[in-house]
DNA sequence: TGTACATCAGTGAACGCGCGTTCACTGATGTAC
DNA sequence: TGTACATCAGTGAACGCGCGTTCACTGATGTAC
């Protein structure tokens, strides 16, 4: 590291990129195996490191699962931000390009690089305080970015919220197969009958 | 056991009655705790048991769960017609009794009590295929009931029946306190407003 | 510039504990005669 | 009706394994002089 970047504090060390790399790796793994799916072998494995040095970056599993969650929140989000921009450029409003982003089969099946809302919605309450509190702050941020989609006469942000998380669970308990990409496109299609208008 | 009931079958073996008590004990094990908050041990100590005669009952774990989930989903949605059929007693229309009765404080708060299906949704896609598909019919059953309480002007039951299961979620990871509350309150009033139709 | 020492990130063996599963055994219930 | 035996539900100790956590150590990087 050079004496310039030392001092703007714009390279970070080595010690804060592996820990980056733990915490990435984390974020995909617990979205696609859950909360419980995740072991702290397996994720220092997969970051290409050995499980005994995780305890020089972490306090515990806990303390990894509650970055990991924030980590897989802003990811998730930022995905689907970027869908939903790919959508708008091509001429979608602004709702309609937030559902089709959010309700894609692309979605239904890729739940590790995806909505960690979705993906982990009914194992917060029984997570630690902490998980919980960042678990909190995702939901938030996901009725925000619905609120920014909505057009003037369109139901409050949590209703549409509710609806396209449910849709993506009851979806993906049905399975990714034709029953479950059915329900994804039913639910679809019905929130942009009811609520999408052409723009003016 | 008498000769008459042996041979009509009606009265249950003590076998069978332990049985039953195991699985009804699991049955609210999973929807408090989920599939991995649910240990052998445990549950047959909830049960009056120790964890050696579980083997008698049933071949694995695994197969614990999918006779729990079965169960959690009919005592959930015949808890929930129930609350259901209270609120049209007293004057509610269909619809109107059953988005009052899923979407009600007493539900966010008691999940081991109710729908199977809100209390476990994101789990689903990691359980073993034989889990998967008695959780498969249970999100069929739910939308049936859905269906059942619709009026005919109100959109398909499977989006009503997303809606539900994303709200209880979505203030459920909020918590059971007033930010949770707020978001119940605030998704079922916006349901009723939009499509509850006072009775002709 | 080169040498000696200190710091630090990561290694890998080991620990303790919990959990799913097995099994020999017990005590109660049912059956044969 | 009573006795001997068989069946069967449930007990509790033991097993093997995985996982979170600890720790003494190594090899590389940085620092003092």
């Amino acid at each position: 590291m050079s004496e310039y970047t030392a001092l703007m504090n714009t390279a970070p060390s080595r010690k804060q990129l592996t820990h980056d790399r733990i915490v990435t790796t984390a974020a995909k793994a617990i979205r696609r195996g859950g909360f419980h799916g995740v072991g702290v072998a397996d994720i220092m494995k997969e970051a290409g490191l050995t499980h005994g040095g995780f305890y020089a970056h972490f306090a515990s599993r806990n303390a990894l699962l509650t970055e990991a969650l924030e980590r897989a929140g802003q990811e998730g989000a930022s995905r689907v931000a970027k869908e939903v921009e790919t959508r708008r450029r091509q001429g979608a409003s602004a709702f309609r390009a937030l559902v089709d982003a959010y309700l894609s089969e692309r979605h239904l099946g890729a739940p590790e690089r995806m909505c960690a809302v979705a993906a982990l919605a009914s194992e917060i309450p029984r997570q630690s305080p902490e998980v919980r509190k960042a678990a909190a702050q995702r939901v938030r941020d996901l009725i925000a970015m619905v609120a920014h989609s909505l057009p003037a006469d369109v139901p409050s942000a949590p209703v549409i919220a509710c609806q396209l998380v449910g849709a993506l669970q009851l979806s993906r308990a049905l399975g990714d197969n034709a029953e479950g990409r059915a329900l994804l496109t039913t639910t679809r299609n019905a929130l942009l009958a009811q609520f999408d208008r052409p723009a003016p």
